[in-house]
DNA sequence: CCAGTATCCTGCAGGC
DNA sequence: TGCCTGCAGGATACTG
């Protein structure tokens, strides 16, 4: 489900909303996931610390807090953090369930268990399997200048290296079908065969379409919220993703769709070369 | 080493 | 109405 505009929308949310809260219990049942999720170990270690400023690097989330530390989170496709008073019903699927010293609680909710929570220790990062090796930030404004070396140094198509984490970090299904429509770039089309200029107009898309989601408030397909339940704007200006066998919105063309890296992946044959 | 596929899991929409 | 199939915003292990 998220990715980087709606991780982004989460992180504002919270530094918002949990900043300068202490965890007072945490209630949950450890449960298979990507990366197990040890309740009973998050039961000994937050007790007692105060979160700092929420961090992001990609689609993951950084919960620093104090004493030194890190609630590392990814939501994988379908999870979502709630931060909300306990009366506000828990929802099937809550794995894990923060209770803050005003009483609210920050809930992990995430029914197709692809994302996880997992604690770092202060200096773990630099080490850990998810961060590591994780590609640059896309709302660097010098994106333009670092990612197209790296398609053309890359072999695939070219929606797929957008997918690829090590390339660039926070990059969806969404944002990368979105990205290659403002560009005219045909997903299928091997990185390597693009020109650094066409790559480099890529680059500044990419970044464009992320900035308008996050102003958005990211976007909501089905399910996706903040914390504190607000919904994301974006979809209504989603022009390619989803709408297959629709008009392209530029030349009017029947947009199609193929699957890309495994993915679905609509396209305008017309304005996409 | 590379690219492509299978897999983890639940929910939901669509077809019959 | 109900059953079945396929697909979904992600990441990674495996196959050939």
């Amino acid at each position: 489900m998220p990715e980087l505009p709606e991780v982004e929308t989460i992180r504002r949310a919270l530094a918002h909303n949990l900043s300068g809260l202490r965890v007072v219990a945490v209630r949950g049942r450890s449960i298979s996931m990507r990366r197990p999720l040890e309740v009973e170990t998050l039961g000994e270690i937050l007790p007692g610390r105060r979160f700092l400023e929420p961090r992001r690097h990609g689609k993951y989330l950084l919960l620093d807090t104090d004493p030194p530390g890190a609630l590392l989170v990814h939501l994988g496709m379908s999870g979502r953090l709630m931060l909300v008073g306990p009366e506000v019903a828990v929802l099937p699927h809550t794995h894990i369930t923060l209770v803050l010293e005003n009483g609210y609680e920050l809930r992990f909710v995430d029914p197709r268990r692809f994302g996880h929570m997992t604690w770092l220790d202060p200096g773990a990062e630099s080490g850990d399997p998810s961060l590591a090796g994780l590609g640059r930030e896309p709302l660097d404004d010098a994106i333009d200048t670092w990612l197209p070396p790296m398609l053309k140094r890359r072999r695939g198509p070219i929606k797929t290296l957008l997918l690829d984490q090590r390339v660039v970090a926070g990059i969806g299904n969404i944002y990368a079908a979105e990205a290659l429509w403002r560009a005219g770039i045909r997903p299928t089309r091997p990185g390597r065969h693009i020109s650094l200029e066409r790559l480099a107009l890529l680059a500044r898309e990419v970044r464009r379409v992320l900035i308008e989601a996050i102003e958005q408030g990211g976007t909501t397909i089905r399910d996706f919220a903040t914390p504190d339940g607000d919904f994301g704007y974006f979809a209504v200006r989603l022009r390619v993703y989803g709408r297959q066998g629709q008009p392209c919105p530029e030349c009017a063309t029947v947009l199609r769709a193929k699957v890309i890296g495994g993915r679905t992946t609509a396209f305008c044959a017309h304005c996409q070369r």
